[in-house]
DNA sequence: ACTAATTTACGTAATTTTATTTCATTTTTA
DNA sequence: TAAAAATGAAATAAAATTACGTAAATTAGT
């Protein structure tokens, strides 16, 4: 059984593919997919004014074991987050509306991108992180702020770090890199120029090149290991929103990953580390 | 109906006070809640060892309108990302395991959030940016990313922001608020001193002070206006995560509040910003 | 272009599966 | 030991599925 993700989509989707009675389902079904979850199969059949039987047909068209499989899959679907197709914010929004479109676009890509985690090439980055003599993180726009975070986080474990926002910097950077330095480039579309000559510069020395991109981009290309962060954004249009807090929860993963690399014994260090921050607190009362 | 956002996490909770039949369900339930949305009434019982009867009991007892109902509201609940009470990452994980924890951190606080969004604050926010003068943004470890973050969004939409990592820097310039002025202070727990002093200062101003914390924490106290973000999180052994997650939407949400506030016209400014970037990248194929 | 043959779509009714209620028995509690 | 609560067996009710027949649509042949 294949969930998908979205499944008011794929019907929305499907419609013009469909027969009489299917067509009068799925307008049924769109119309309140809230209330078809609840319904018996012969209500929904009464609502669409098509039989039973047309109804479960309908089911297992998309994948479904039945009917009972059915809502089941859409009741999933629209707690997914995704209520409608297009979530766009537009000029007729309000304050009601338009906060709730932008927590379910970004509570709908983590989903997206937890079912698809590129698991191998986590393990490889956590690899060279782990033993790297120093690990260069770079992004630019939106990104510089991924890297900074980045940066504080890696930080805290032990791993010496360096960021720049300046491409310039990167570009001598780059060029001075040896064995054991881990450039790590952060980018929503892998276009830039300056990140991407940048890479081809890092490539050309002993130093191991990782991205956190979109597959197939240039970026991706001169990247000797690459974690894809395929969420797809409108970035023609709006800045990356939902792709940077993908980053962020994946960066987190390699934080952790190092950790566990580590060992237990590491802890004490991590404790050390937050006690010297204790002073610069008020207490919790 | 009320709809629980965790059924799961409810069912673990009011394992206590339940009877023997209805623990045995609960046991069942927890133990592979996939499973469960997946059964007929007949297997579940057999599974739990327990009589079909009090697997119906068991579901009214939730809340449930019967049996079917229930495993909607389980699908429901486990769609939405919450798997299991506990998510912290040990030693123990591997990389099947901790990676999909951490995303299932992400997404809960995310949920939870949005459920629960503190929209007056927020509208009042909008106000002070949409009016500013200036906006100043700032925060310290973990937040200064997220800052970073703010400052590089609202500047996209013509709104004069600063940041500043420098506390001394901050210190100063929070003495020198004046009409028109919006400090913008970002913290998880809303209790780094530094972070605090200063918003008292700029208090004694006529600036405005804006905060994005926990609620009832120091820094909440010294804000005119104060978003709250209660995400709770073991920040003593760890360092934030979830927070500034939830922190970046509320801005995403903050930047598509001024623009809606300036209104359509505004557009064709936002594409020459656009615009401008365009020759920065590789176009694609 | 018309009609016959064949396929596809759809619904009725029977069957099967699933869920719920009723009520008797057991267990627990006071 | 009496009363209350918990539990399950069996009966009943509800829901879903299947089998099958009819109608509509499509195709092929004249």
């Amino acid at each position: 059984m294949t969930t998908d993700s979205n499944l008011l989509a794929t019907i929305q989707s499907k419609l013009p593919d469909l027969n009489k009675s299917e067509t009068k389902v799925a307008a049924a079904i769109l119309q309140n997919p809230e209330d078809a979850t609840r319904s018996s199969i012969a209500s929904l059949a009464s609502v669409a004014g098509v039989s039973e039987p047309s109804v479960n047909r309908f089911c297992k068209t998309f994948g479904a074991s039945g009917f009972p499989d059915f809502k089941l899959q859409l009741a999933r679907s629209l707690a997914s987050g995704v209520r409608y197709v297009s979530r766009a914010v537009d000029f007729s929004d309000d304050i009601q509306t338009f906060p709730r479109k932008l927590f379910d676009n970004a509570i709908n890509a983590l989903i997206t991108s937890r079912e698809d985690l590129p698991l191998p090439a986590i393990e490889r980055a956590v690899d060279h992180i782990s033993q790297a003599r120093r690990v260069i993180f770079f992004g630019l726009g939106t990104s510089a702020a991924v890297a900074r975070d980045a940066e504080h986080k890696f930080f805290r474990f032990n791993v010496p770090v360096i960021t720049h926002e300046d491409p310039l910097m990167l570009r001598m950077l780059a060029a001075s890199g040896g064995v054991g330095d881990v450039f790590f480039f952060i980018s929503h579309t892998g276009r830039t120029k300056a990140l991407v000559e940048a890479a081809q510069i890092a490539g050309n020395t002993e130093a191991t090149v990782v991205a956190m991109t979109h597959e197939g981009s240039p970026l991706a290309e001169h990247s000797h290991c690459c974690i894809h962060v395929n969420v797809e954004e409108d970035t023609d249009h709006y800045l990356p929103m939902t792709s940077r807090l993908v980053q962020l929860v994946i960066l987190d993963v390699l934080a952790a990953g190092v950790t566990l690399r580590r060992g237990e014994s590491f802890t004490p260090y991590l404790a050390r580390i937050k006690d010297s921050l204790k002073d610069t607190r008020y207490p919790t009362s």
